[in-house]
DNA sequence: TAAACCAGTAATAACGATTTTACAAGTACT
DNA sequence: AGTACTTGTAAAATCGTTATTACTGGTTTA
């Protein structure tokens, strides 16, 4: 059994094909009568429109794209689920594409949303994929970047957090609990988050006239390995820090693995602060000190943005950088 | 800047559009000289193919739909991310769709999904919408059923544990360490998920002849509060069940949250196993013995299932059933 | 009463691709 | 030399919609 079509109906109702589509979409200019037979005849045969056929015809798919690093990562998850919701009342869909951290599938998920004609795209880039998006924008796509923000970031839409600002802000807490050898694990360097995050650390050590020692300093991937495998590094120095900054939730899985096999509590030992909702379960002991993005708000407000460029009478060209408020997690991990 | 089409190129070299298309398509009977221009000015223009015109045209969207109850729970995320793997290497792109648990939602997403003309689908429900599902399938798109089974199981395709007898094998593991008052916390009984777990659970029991308590078998709602309240209100009974069983993650949070209110050690003064991979993190202690779902292997499988279906010459009446063998992790909480 | 207008409908032309058919010129075969 | 086949190309049909234009009666207007 095939889809039933417009032709379908009208043949059965001996109407042009074209009553019967000003009568799907409401349209005026047609006979009260004429309207309600085919409105019947509709409901019998249970028409749904192809939206292929009709996305072809209005050119616009009504759906966004998003791509982002890792689908599991409970931070990219929420953000999903926030533009999601918005979608759904707006009667859009979403082309979900994982780029397993990796800039070439990136690339790869962002030409096959160019050739689906997605609408509007959300992007957490972790290559350098901005030509690409672009041309995106070049073709009308609104783009919203999240999380890592691309060079020229004036000339896109983002919704992200102050990451300088942030880091500044949990290194501090440290700093003020009176901690005065600090470390840091952060994301790679060419990544906005792991050179922001490291930036508002060392500001943070700077401005209370702290000594930063380099080798605490440690270029992390945002992986639970690299978290490890540094913490680890770090705990076998002749002199240890007292407390570590680490910039994201799975590189502080790692950290506090290595901390663990060593026999070392937090924070009696080290302290410990970090990035993003650590433990969803609630049941970690102790209760990481971390920042806190709004994911699902990100996922929400970017979704928004798209939408509204889309079928508001904004200036496309007018761009949005939203920084959101994160939130401080106060735990007993400092 | 608009999107360069066939006809562009074809007029730049005084060529049809059907002999652009048969370069574009590698087909034969086109001279090679003249291919080596269309692939040049091809590549000048950077052309990338339409994909909604040509799902119109080919009637196929290369798209998989997936409806799953919350994305931001990390067994789904993983089964979307397993399938998301076998898509990428198929050229086939994903439009996933939260249900956010509600039956309603679930089949707005499937009548969504349908007029997207999506090429299969892959559906974990929680409501009753099997007959939108049959739709679909004799509409030619291939369906797979994940976690929770439809009533009439036969007519789909499924990729799934054996929940029964999973349910069965974690009871016994408490029943063989001698535990003899044993409860559990399902799921919603009208899903399969919920009646199945009990019904293993209960045969464990009967078969070690052990006596089932009815007061300590709750029907939860798979989240978090329910593990909590249900775990609550069992440990203010005059006999406490020694062990219990929990369907799910996030009830297992939410149990071990009540116990550790009431200053309970687990398992010294209760036992707990539960379903799904409990701790991400790995950091939870005591590590909770609990059925582990092999959750990307079944988005994996549910996704090569569909494209099998499609590709190849298999007959799409005749259904596959696949019973996943569930990990066994065996923690310090039993 | 003829021109102008209107409501209701059908016919037609898109949207951007692929596939089928048609056709022209060149080559092979009898 | 005339037919048949081959090769390369163009033209047309198609996918299922929506939007524009054209047409048909009937009603209003000058």
């Amino acid at each position: 059994m095939r889809m039933v079509k417009l032709k379908d109906i009208a043949k059965e109702l001996n109407l042009s094909v074209s009553t019967i589509s000003r009568v799907v979409n409401n349209k005026d200019r047609v006979d009260p009568k004429t309207r309600e037979k085919v409105l019947e005849m509709l409901k019998n045969y249970d028409y749904k429109p192809n939206e292929v056929a009709r996305s072809l015809r209005l050119r616009d798919v009504k759906t966004i794209g998003i791509v982002i690093p890792d689908i599991t990562n409970s931070f990219y998850a929420s953000v999903i689920k926030g533009a999601q919701a918005v979608c759904r009342t707006n009667e859009y869909s979403m082309i979900v594409c994982n780029s397993d951290e990796d800039g070439e599938l990136e690339e790869g998920a962002l030409e096959l949303l160019l050739q689906k004609q997605v609408s509007g795209l959300i992007l957490s880039s972790v290559g350098n994929s901005f030509k690409l998006v672009q041309r995106l924008q070049g073709n009308g796509v609104p783009a919203v970047y999240i999380d890592n923000m691309p060079p020229p970031m004036h000339t896109c839409d983002s919704v992200s957090i102050n990451n300088v600002a942030a880091a500044y802000k949990i290194t501090n807490v440290l700093i003020e609990k009176g901690y005065k050898k600090i470390g840091i694990i952060t994301g790679p360097i060419h990544q906005s988050t792991g050179s922001e995050r490291l930036s508002g650390f060392k500001q943070a050590m700077a401005n209370a006239g702290l000594e930063l020692a380099e080798e605490w300093v440690a270029e992390g991937n945002f992986k639970i390995d690299s978290g490890l495998s540094h913490m680890r590094r770090i705990l076998k120095m002749p002199v240890r820090p007292e407390a570590m900054v680490i910039a994201n939730n799975y590189m502080a899985y790692g950290a506090i693995t290595a901390l663990r096999e060593a026999g070392l509590k937090i924070p009696k030992d080290m302290a410990v602060v970090a990035f993003d909702a650590i433990d969803e379960t609630g049941l970690l002991v102790p209760r990481i000190t971390a920042i806190n993005q709004p994911s699902y708000e990100i996922g929400r407000i970017s979704a928004e943005i798209i939408i509204k460029k889309l079928t508001g009478s904004t200036n496309k060209k007018v761009y949005e950088n939203i920084i959101l408020e994160p939130e401080l997690y106060l735990g007993s991990s400092i």
